[in-house]
DNA sequence: AACACGTGGAC
DNA sequence: TGTCCAAGTGT
């Protein structure tokens, strides 16, 4: 099984500027936050912009929030762009400016969970760590689960099957990737490529009989009126706007007042945005004291 | 544990 | 055309 990815990869692995041979933690620690929920086709160019301007934390740690959030553009998701900021700040203040390296050090930084953590860990410096993000969760649920997705949230026995596959520490990182773009490329969603894959062979989703997810409905994201949907059109005006942004201006994003206020107060709750003297907003100057502080 | 959190491409 | 989904995190 291990031999037949890795095969795979070989051959088949795209060429990504954060995989190139010149990589640096900062780049990996930046593109696995952009790719959070966003598909590489989008993280890319924006990626190459980033590092070109901020290429290393300090540079970021020493601009100002809402610039991050501007170029951040329409990744969506904005307040991955306001915590990268502020993990830039932490790496200088409690790393000297450097990526840190162990796990512990990484999940503490705002922004990374355990994903992302054991994937910079793995990746950048080329630790051993179990990296069960959504690609690999669907690859396990059917080679070893025989199911056609993985549960909603991650599990134990996922960790633990990860586990049990991950080899060796000077292959882990290679084979963690592997599966990753194998679950990207091949062993999709939505119409998996099983002619293609490397594990057709040895798939238990393949050998049931590819039966459909049986368990709960799986729900999708209601978007079309939610307060995400007006968040976005203030985010959008805000961003393009040059300095502060009349009060005025926002209001004409969505009709509903009541609603609008909401989006508008969550935002600025969130650090995404200030309020300026004279009914005006703009994208965040200094860095927040204490924006999402647990209620 | 369930939910909020953006955006746009694919089918 | 509307639904589904994309390298998750924080609460």
């Amino acid at each position: 099984m291990h031999d037949a990815v890795l095969t795979w990869y070989s051959t088949h692995a795209r060429d990504l500027p954060w995989r190139s041979a010149d990589r640096t933690p900062w780049g990996v620690l930046v593109s696995e936050i952009m790719l959070q929920q966003t598909p590489v086709a989008r993280v890319e160019p924006v990626w190459r912009a980033w590092i070109e301007r901020w290429p290393e934390p300090a540079s970021l740690a020493a601009d100002e929030p809402g610039e991050a959030i501007r170029a951040w553009g329409r990744l969506g998701y904005p307040r991955r762009a306001l915590r990268l900021h502020a993990a830039a700040g932490a790496i200088v203040e409690r790393h000297d400016g450097r990526v840190p390296s162990s796990y512990d050090a990484l999940i503490a930084l705002p922004g990374i969970g355990e994903y992302t953590a054991a994937a910079v860990a793995s990746f950048a410096f080329g630790q051993r760590h179990t990296v069960l993000d959504t690609n690999v969760r669907r690859v396990l649920a059917r080679v070893v689960d025989g199911r056609q997705y993985p549960p909603a949230s991650t599990t134990a026995a996922e960790r633990r099957a990860a586990l049990d596959l991950l080899p060796e520490a000077a292959i882990a990182p290679t084979w963690s990737v592997a599966v990753m773009e194998l679950g990207a490329l091949v062993c999709t969603a939505r119409s998996p490529r099983c002619e293609e894959c490397p594990l057709r062979a040895t798939c238990a989703w393949r050998h049931a009989g590819s039966p459909p997810h049986d368990g709960p409905p799986r729900r999708a994201q209601a978007w079309a009126g939610t307060d995400r949907q007006v968040r976005g059109r203030l985010m959008a005006v805000l961003r393009e706007a040059e300095g502060p942004v009349p009060k005025a201006r926002l209001d004409e994003t969505w009709p509903d007042a009541v609603q609008r206020e909401r989006a508008l107060d969550g935002l600025v709750a969130d650090g995404l945005v200030e309020p300026v003297e004279g009914h005006r907003y703009r994208l965040p100057v200094t860095t927040p004291q204490h924006a999402e502080r647990a209620t």
